[in-house]
DNA sequence: TCTACTACTTAGCGTTACTATGTACTAGTA
DNA sequence: TACTAGTACATAGTAACGCTAAGTAGTAGA
């Protein structure tokens, strides 16, 4: 499953993000409460700064009433565009396996 | 596309090999004839070692009339098993995704 | 002889997810 | 007060895997 991550799970965030804005902590339960139970933390904060630094989202900060401030992600034009390239990777990549599940060489 | 194929290139790899064996350079420009146009030879030589070594396939060698002899994989048992888990982990990443991009939460 | 195609190998690199650990804030409780 | 648990973020080090680049080796045809 790990390796299977690599490439999607940004694209999985970068979904998660669509329409509505979330933050670190939030988005690790949202993962795991849609199945991916054994994402670390660490790991998605790590992502989250890299999309940052990619420049696909915009942050702000905000105060929480139970614990530490939170660092909200909103999804930005560079985000939708790199979304759109995610979903036609992933199509191509889809097809072909879909294909080849059915013996199609 | 080069982050995504990481994990799954070993499954597409399996696949390619479940009914009919193969050798290395057959399996390259399979794939590329398949729309992986981009993959490097040493890419796939590389994944053949590994899953050589997992112990997911067995080896033959065999003269060619074209060039060097050839090194013909065949998936035994133990490739057939983790092909499996493999199609295991793909439908429930594929179906993730799926419900994803129809913007399920 | 030179080129092109077939066929396999390997060293070094970059990206990404994981492990493990740490910091910091709040609220509840013994 | 001290302790625990939940919330929230950060980061150093590691492993896996695909890519780049370069090489070796065999055959055939110009």
């Amino acid at each position: 499953m790990t390796e299977m991550l690599k490439g999607t799970l940004e694209g999985i965030v970068l979904a998660l993000l669509t329409g509505s804005p979330a933050y670190g902590y939030e988005i690790t339960t949202l993962l795991r409460a849609q199945g991916f139970t054994e994402i670390a933390e660490g790991t998605v904060y790590a992502l989250l700064v890299r999309i940052e630094q990619k420049g696909l989202v915009d942050v702000e900060k905000r105060p929480s009433e139970k614990g530490p401030p939170r660092k909200v992600y909103t999804l930005n034009a560079r985000g939708e565009k790199e979304l759109d390239e995610f979903w036609n990777t992933w199509s191509f990549l889809s097809e072909r396996l879909e294909q080849l599940r059915k013996g199609g060489k």
